[in-house]
DNA sequence: GATGAATGAGCATTCATTCAT
DNA sequence: CATGAATGAATGCTCATTCAT
């Protein structure tokens, strides 16, 4: 879990991402159960955070709860989505109109890291819940989101394979050779084990993967 | 979890680990309930997994598992511990008497990428565990054993640092660097997102590593 | 429950049961509760079917049903009666002007059958539900509706009785030996346990019911 | 349901009763939870008696509750084979040895009657378990049971049927003509619409039920 | 040491009913 | 009159853990 004392600024953020979400009004109390729900998933564990813990931090009944969510595994899902989202559109934004392989890259990372940074609850909500969301009825839909967040990138850097711009490599190692390190820093980050926050280090993860790809 | 139907080489390759780790015909009922809580756990989950599951499984009574391992949490703990210091005993033998900086990524990486490729059960149970284990009674254990695994790397990362043999780099990053594509793929590769073996790319992630320390 | 499997012919009949005890067009919303209400108390049991399973069988709201029903005791009620109400006509209709003992069994006993045999989805329910309304709030109407109902039939056989015409039996015992064998059969034709329709037996059950009381 | 003030010594036929069926020392708590589950059951029915009733009154916990019986519906299921069995081993030492028709629908009559008398709290959940037993898991076990009870019945009277000693009937029709008078007014008493006890009336029932058969 | 019956706090979920719109 | 979102008490059931044998 990222550390319980997030800062104030850190707490805002989530507020913020699920109000760009669900706007409506009417949807303030699905907000205030996701909200409240995210924070108790990350600090206990999905599993460990009860209906009726949800119940008391959001001010709601049970009956509300499943009346928007239908069960837990609902609520697991529709924060996952939200958040999964979230980090897409932003990804869309900052790689709209680039058409060169290298910046994309540098992109890529920027806006990962920046988001992570910034969301540092839904990132860490994000790692955590993944698999079961996989493994759960919302898998092939997760597939699909994740498939068509990467189109683009895929598609650019498979015209700089053919170019001979970058070094040919089975496709399915490509992503690893991208997002790996700063995945892997980003993960130790949210768990407290490192302290400069990815973002500082966006520059430094696009060099090492350009590197890694071109050498 | 990995591929439901591993393959009996698979299988069987746990079931040495365990049998490598605790050698003692006095422990084959602690053998047991490891060898089932191993499979269960990854199939299903720790949380979902019940112990009146494992005495099932395993074939002993609720009293002998509590007997050896004192509650639920010690069967994570010592299942994890396992699995972990064998993949520690792999690395020590593979990087014993190397002198080299890049032999030492290039035999990191060969071992790393094998030793998942070769217990992979073991392997998902590790990512799957680490954060619980991490948060639990035995959570410093867990950081010592890290840092004694990886001390002789870090030490001869850092000299080649200090000769400009690589690049300078804030210490934090490097394992990020090191490891982190090859970690990014083999968690695909062990939840059925990719098809090679990580082993299979080892070579690969080595001179990537290498690429994007140096430049 | 009956067969799940009804004839078009059986369910058209629950229907056209409906179409005549609620005839007004301002009714259709309520008979269409009560039509969905028989099969689903039916197949599921009366507990066990839920106003929202009700509300979404007969696309109503929620409020309209408690509107016309008051709660779902009142939904019980209200198809018991109508179920109830129709066949005890059909008895009136079938023994009116009837004097004579024998011929009044045989009359009832046909159209007992019959009735039954045409209307197995009210019959099942009159069955399933009878105790559990003779325990409720409408217990001493109920009580009031059998006892004009069999009126006519009990005066005439106490002629019969006083008579000399039919044996001297504890007048209590007289309904078990007319509609015993009958109902008995009808129960185990509803189950599903018996093949032939009970109107095939009707004057079977008549006779057997005439030398019973005669010998 | 049965009145509610039973007499003492009726109370206590189904303590013996179940003391009969489950004579083991060890068996004392699943004695008590199906004592009590009897009384509640009848009182206020299935559906409305909760597993915490059923603990308050019989003083064990939850646990042992689930233990011995798997869930609610085995405690049914339980429950209600104890009472068939009884009824069916009290038919079986009462014909056993009889080779006459109408000596067998004696004995049938006067045993049925006398045992549902004796045992009226357990006769009347055996009428209210029925059509659910016969719907669950073990429905194929009771349907088994009760042809196993009354195949002695059944061949005797076929062999009657054949001599010509009673009218050919459809041999669905004769358990109705046997047992229908008595269930119907054994079904009127428990539920307290009779005052005579059906053992009062058992050699009527077997006088009216041969001169059914025979005529 | 080994066993497994017993425990009971705790959980996810349901559902009849209400009432503001 | 009609609607359906909101309510929350109540329920069946689970499961880690204990402890008498």
């Amino acid at each position: 879990m990222p550390r319980k004392n997030l800062s104030a600024q850190q707490a805002a953020a989530a507020d913020r991402l699920l109000e760009r979400a669900l706007p409506d009004l009417r949807q303030a109390s699905r907000r205030s159960v996701l909200r409240h729900a995210l924070t108790l998933f990350n600090e206990n564990g999905v599993e460990a955070t009860t209906i009726d813990d949800l119940r008391k931090a959001s001010s709601q009944s049970v009956g509300t709860i499943y009346h928007h969510f239908k069960n837990k595994e609902g609520v697991v899902a529709a924060l996952f989505f939200v958040a999964l989202d979230d980090q897409s559109r932003a990804i869309a934004e900052h790689i709209a109109g680039l058409d060169d392989g290298r910046a994309v890259i540098e992109a890529l990372l920027e806006c990962y890291t920046a988001w992570i940074t910034a969301q540092p609850e839904c990132a860490y909500f994000v790692f955590l819940a993944r698999d079961s969301v996989a493994q759960g009825p919302h898998g092939a839909d997760l597939a699909e989101r994740l498939q068509a967040r990467y189109r683009p990138i895929d598609d650019l850097l498979a015209r700089d394979a053919q170019a001979g711009r970058i070094r040919p490599l089975p496709p399915d190692l490509i992503p690893s050779l991208v997002l790996g390190a700063a995945e892997f820093y980003a993960r130790g980050w949210l768990a407290g084990r490192r302290q400069a926050a990815p973002a500082t280090h966006a520059q430094r993860f696009a060099t090492a993967a350009w590197r890694s790809l071109t050498g």
